[in-house]
DNA sequence: TTCAAACTCCGAACAATGTCAGGTCAACCG
DNA sequence: CGGTTGACCTGACATTGTTCGGAGTTTGAA
C-alpha cells in the first residue's frame, strides 16, 4: 500500500497539507456558511495564494468531497459509539438511542448535515469514491434498524422519513434549541408500534 | 388602492413587465435549477440587457422574493381546492386528502419546493411582506389540521416533520417517482393513532 | 404645443468569483 | 552533479451580480 516509488516525506507532508486545507475549509463554511467556501480566503487561511490550493486538489469540488468522505467517516465512528455505550438491551430504548444518536449527529453540525444529506451545493457530485463509502455507512444504519425489526423497504423508508424530517425541522426553524429533538422518543415509540403492525413476522425479506 | 399620482398606463406595464420577468425566472430555474439563475439570461430570455431589469427588481433577491411570494400563494390555493374537491366527513379521509395534497404540491415542482421550505439560496431572506404571508398560509395548513384533532404544538410540529419527511426523501432520493408518496396513508393512519393517544380530550390548548 | 420630469433601456465598467498558463525555486533521485 | 518533480507564485481570463452615467421615450402640466 505504500513505499511508493516517490519520496516519503515529500507523500506525508502532502497528506498533511491535504488534511490542513480540509480542516480550513471546515472552520470557513462554519463560519460563512457552505456556499461561502471562497478559495482566496481558504488560500490566505491557509498561508498560501488560492491557485496553489490547485496543487493539492483538482477543484473547489475535490475539497468538498474531501469534507464529505470526512463527514461519512464521522458518521459511521459516531454511531458505533453511540451503541457501544448503552448496551440496552430492549428494542424501544435500542430504537430511541439510535435514533437520537442519528439526530444529535446531523444537528451538532448543521452545515455537515447540509453537506452529506442536502443536495445543496449547485454542481457538487460526491465522487464514486467517496459515494461508495457513504453507501456502506447507511448500509450498517439500515443494519442497526433491522436488529430493532426494520426489515422491509417500505417500514425503512417511513423510519428514515420521520428521522430526517425531525431532523430538518429542528435544524431550519429551532437551530440550537431542542423543540423537535423532543419529539424523537415519542415518534420512535410510534414508529415501533407501526413497525410491529406491518411486518409479518413470517416474512424476513420484502 | 389605485388611482396613484403617477400615470395608468406605465404602472399597468410596469406590472405587466415585472409578471414577465419573474415568469422567465420560473423558467429558468427549472431549466438550470434554483441557483443557475442568471441575470444576463434572464434579460436575453425577456429581451433586454442585464442591467434593465434592475428597474423592475432591485437585485436578484428581490425576484427570489417575487417568486416566493408566488408560490406561497400558490399553495395555498392549492390546498384550498384539494379540500373542496373531495369533502370526505371522516377525520381518517380528511387526513390523508390534506397530507396527500401537501406532498403531491411539493414534488409536483421540486424547485419551488427548494424556494419555499429549504433555506438553499445562499443570502436570501424572504421580505417581510412576503414572510407574513407564508406564515398566514401556514396558519391555515395549521388550522386545517386542527379540524382533525391536531392541536397542541408538539402534535403539529410532529405532522409537519413527518409530512416533511417524506416529501424531502422523496424528492432527493426518487425524484419523479412515487416511492415515499406510497407511505402516506400509512404514515397518517399512525400519526392518528399517535395524537388520540396523546390528546387529552379536556385540554384543547398547549 | 411645449417643456421638464420621470421612466426605460443601454454600454461601459467594477469587484468578486473559480480556474488556467507559465515561470521560479527548492527538494529529490540517480 | 544534472535532471526531474513538485510547491508555490504572478498574471490573466471568463463569468458572476451590480453601479454609473447617458441616451431616447413617455407623461403630466403649463
Amino acid at each position: 500500500m505504500s513505499g511508493q516509488p516517490n519520496s516519503d516525506r515529500r507523500t506525508v507532508r502532502r497528506q498533511e497539507t491535504r488534511r490542513e486545507i480540509v480542516g480550513a475549509s471546515w472552520d470557513l463554511v462554519r463560519e460563512h456558511g457552505l456556499a461561502g467556501l471562497a478559495m482566496r480566503d481558504l488560500g490566505e487561511r491557509v498561508g498560501m495564494r488560492a491557485q496553489s490550493i490547485y496543487s493539492y486538489f483538482a477543484s473547489k469540488h475535490e475539497i468538498y468531497d474531501a469534507m464529505f468522505l470526512e463527514g461519512y467517516q464521522a458518521f459511521a465512528i459516531w454511531m458505533a459509539d453511540a451503541v457501544d455505550g448503552d448496551a440496552a438491551p430492549d428494542p424501544t430504548g435500542a430504537a430511541r438511542a439510535t435514533a437520537r444518536a442519528f439526530v444529535e449527529f446531523c444537528t451538532s453540525d448543521p452545515v455537515r448535515y447540509q453537506l452529506l444529506f442536502q443536495r445543496t451545493i449547485p454542481d457538487f457530485v460526491p465522487s464514486p469514491d467517496s459515494y461508495a463509502v457513504a453507501v456502506g455507512v447507511y448500509a450498517e444504519f439500515r443494519e442497526r434498524l433491522s436488529a430493532i425489526g426494520v426489515r422491509d423497504q417500505a417500514t425503512l423508508d417511513l423510519w428514515t422519513a420521520m428521522l430526517t424530517g425531525i431532523t430538518d425541522q429542528q435544524i431550519s426553524n429551532d437551530p440550537g434549541g431542542d423543540r423537535w429533538k423532543q419529539l424523537i422518543d415519542r415518534a420512535v415509540d410510534m414508529l415501533l408500534a407501526d413497525t410491529r403492525t406491518h411486518t409479518n413476522p413470517e416474512s424476513e425479506k420484502a
